[in-house]
DNA sequence: AATGAATGAGGGTTCATTCAT
DNA sequence: CATGAATGAACCCTCATTCAT
């Protein structure tokens, strides 16, 4: 969970090692326990440190969780760079699309938890994920998906649209799995078929579609 | 928010009403603010009564989010009654499917955030979400699917994991919808005829998809 | 733990028994589980009458303790009636003192529990206890001695420092079984050996006591 | 009241002072009031510490009163060492048990009370009480007479039996005196007097009697 | 006289934060 | 920078007492 860092001065290199092990173990706690039931005592003995060491990196508290969040962004955008290669060919772009959505479900759960755990409470949060997580993530589906239509690989003219649809669907699947729906959690291949089909061919039979015209 | 109860002693429709208005300000100082950040002092004030009293109603102050989650679910229940009347025509049965749960998101927004605050931390309420709200949900769902699987309407056969498609969405709508997100929150029109367009057709060209086979 | 009563007019008679009913009820808890952690709706639950009706009996919960602090008083006046007649021999009063203390404690230990949880904490119930129950029964103790030194048979002349010293020595006693010792809860007989003959040899006068043998 | 302390490292000196501070300060106010009429916010304030600091060192607030009883138990055990030295005299021997017992009462009355305060209604504590004070009191009582009885100086053959007795009477005289018995408290010497006499005329042998006088 | 819901002061305890060492 | 004892406001909850019914 602990990325490598590029080559600084010793002393910032260790300080920046000791800020990630604190949120590391403050992530573990609140992904486990929730913000609220996390105290600053447990995060530092789960990180090894005295409790008012905390303070010499993280303002309070809170700060700990916007902490968890800047490392959650950063992970995102590391796993997600190669999305940013623009696709032409949408079977090829949705595969792609799929595994990075997984791959940065498992390097991050624990982030992601830590901070829904807290995200309904505190507004501030909210706005911070949105703008730095979720907006980012739509506006880059977004851009994707506009070379598709445009080449007319994708029926659906409202980009915009298709991506809140998309992003709603890997939302709550996320959340249905959370939720230890046993479909979910344990036969994902099964949605995953489901899924492919109604993207690439929709719910309604064709020639019942066609009579309901 | 509060439903009409119907005729019982006096003391005790007086007690029903009071739990109901302590329920309601619960609820509603834990969607504004997250549950642990409510006091009961909170709650006791915003229902004008002694905050001993809210003790004389629930055990505990975890016990109001209990509560809070069994009105949540009896409002559902009494809003999504017609829906069991099996429907035959496919296009029927997703128009009266979205209307049911904007009305369930409507008059219950304020309970279902205050669960929500506290889900993520509280492995109980969460089972009790699951059990009582989601699964229940989910399954009511799959058997309305059925009948329009087996007439042909519906393409897709696996009933079971279409409803949990359909759920996933939905789920990340209105979680999409919480975050702020100006399209789905304002442009709700143009998300419904995105949706209704993918699930009758799904997103891929026809002729595209010929091609790519 | 209920004596009769004499008659009355009907109306304070059941009040007379509602009062002994709550009072039994207070005692039982009180002796159980200490005044302190003994709720005034245990009492009630127990007495099987509303928390209210209490008040309409005793001024507070304290009264309860006064109130059984009366009733133990009677008891053991009743009890203890026939020791004022004044004995002439010092061993039929010293067996017959044994029995009456035996039957005292039989038949009010919880009375007499449910004072001692409080008396430490409570000055005035502490004043009230000695006044009321210690020092009659040292006063009576003396007061019997008296003839008995008069007459020879008992060569200590100071009969309230021996007042004194048996009223000790039975109250050690009364505490060292409270307290689970061994030997003085489940080998009476031989506590109440060895103490007859530290009586018999250590305060009977000598000839005295050569003649009784 | 604080027995000095062999040299440790600053810090441990420091918290057991703090420490003794605590207990020192709810032993007073347990033994003045009563456990249940104190509370931590008063212990605190008597203390000149802060309410949580209370509970940098001990548990909870039963807590405070366990330590009360080990420092208790330390001091009697200080007091009482040179009793360990077995004595073959019985007047020397009796003499320096009522100078030890007048020692304990003089030095740990305040901690003494404050323990008799909750001891009824505290079961725990009760058999605390009984194993690591009373108890123990009561052997080395018996493993001193034995030898006395040994020596033909004691007549009475049962000292399992006599130590009982003998405890019963130091503890009802105790007892006696908390009660504000006039002449237990103010005229001790008459009280000694008379049990020196029963003690020497009912216990010791007659032969050994009459040498000793 | 009986009831029991309502009361609210006060209890024990927690915990984020500070600061002297 | 690291430490961890000290802090005290604030929390949830209890319970003796009142009073309208």
């Amino acid at each position: 969970m602990s990325e490598a860092k590029p080559d600084l001065p010793r002393r910032e290199r260790q300080s920046a090692a000791r800020a990630n092990q604190i949120l590391d173990a403050a992530a573990a706690l609140f992904a486990e326990r929730g913000f609220h039931r996390t105290t600053t005592r447990d995060i530092a003995e789960a990180a090894d440190v005295a409790e008012g060491t905390l303070y010499n990196y993280f303002a309070n508290k809170d700060d700990l969780l916007i902490g968890v969040l800047k490392r959650l962004s950063e992970s995102i955008e590391t796993i997600s760079a190669p999305m940013y290669q623009i696709s032409t060919d949408a079977r090829a772009y949705f595969t792609a699309l799929l595994e990075v959505i997984q791959s940065v479900q498992e390097q991050n759960l624990v982030r992601i938890l830590a901070i829904l755990s807290e995200i309904m409470a505190n507004a501030e949060l909210r706005a911070r994920f949105y703008s730095q997580l979720v907006d980012p993530g739509i506006q880059a589906l977004e851009r994707n998906l506009k070379p598709l239509t445009a080449n007319g690989q994708i029926r659906q003219a409202d980009t915009t649209g298709l991506a809140r649809l998309l992003a709603s669907f890997f939302i709550g699947l996320f959340f249905l799995e959370l939720l230890g729906d046993p479909v979910v959690s344990n036969d994902r291949n099964r949605i995953d078929e489901v899924s492919l089909s109604v993207i690439f061919d929709g719910i309604i039979a064709k020639n019942q579609e066609d009579q309901s015209r």
